[in-house]
DNA sequence: ATCTCATATATGAATATCATGATATGACAA
DNA sequence: TTGTCATATCATGATATTCATATATGAGAT
């Protein structure tokens, strides 16, 4: 028997174009690393921040932030703003209200660390 | 120097405990996934789905549901009804609007394939 | 031109994740 | 007890991700 045949009976659902879910699914699977997360939750809080700053607050090296900054950038959770040597993100105003939440919700899961 | 030295003076962002993310950054990741967002998005169409309905659907082996069905459970996502042969996973309750606010964005990433 | 400083990129090792075939479990029917 | 069917777990190879070090870029100051 091949796996194309169908088993059980109960219902049918139709067929699901797993694909479609490929631009939401990387979206969200990016926000699901705790490093980018936290640097989400120190730009959410003081509203823009730059990598020089992020560094010693979160203790991780410079090109760590960066490279995660870069990765939000490219598929448009954080914005850019260069002034001076300086380059600040900031959460594109889309996703503000997606940011907010997670952080809001944020305590809810600190029992499962 | 070292890495703890700090650099720019910008702007006091005061020190981020990157771990206290972990459960909710974990919870995140586990909805970054296509098969179990599609998976997510036929449990959400039809109230609830057992894994052999969903197989068919969905194209792909019995163990890759199962076992996506089993860590979206584990973390709290799904709830599960036995009813006699089968296991019928639905949404709980608390992640419903979540999820809803999931499928309705998910048409706006589609270009994002 | 050289130094400084913030940022960005390259590379690679360790780790994590994914999907699958094989196998196991467990309830029920014959 | 044997067969069936839905589900669950295991083992594995392939792939992706993470984070660090080393290095590069580029603007501005000296």
């Amino acid at each position: 028997m091949i796996d194309t045949e169908e088993s059980c009976e109960i219902k049918k659902i139709e067929r699901v174009d797993i694909g479609k879910f490929d631009g939401i699914s990387r979206f969200l699977n990016l926000l699901g690393n705790r490093t980018r997360i936290a640097i989400l939750a120190a730009i959410s809080k003081y509203g823009e921040a730059c990598a020089c700053e992020l560094q010693p607050a979160l203790g991780i090296p410079q090109p760590t932030i960066t490279t995660h900054l870069r990765k939000m950038y490219d598929i448009g959770l954080l914005k850019q703003r260069e002034v001076w040597k300086y380059s600040f993100y900031s959460i594109s105003p889309q996703y503000a209200n997606l940011v907010d939440d997670i952080m809001k919700n944020q305590e809810s899961f600190e029992s499962r660390r």
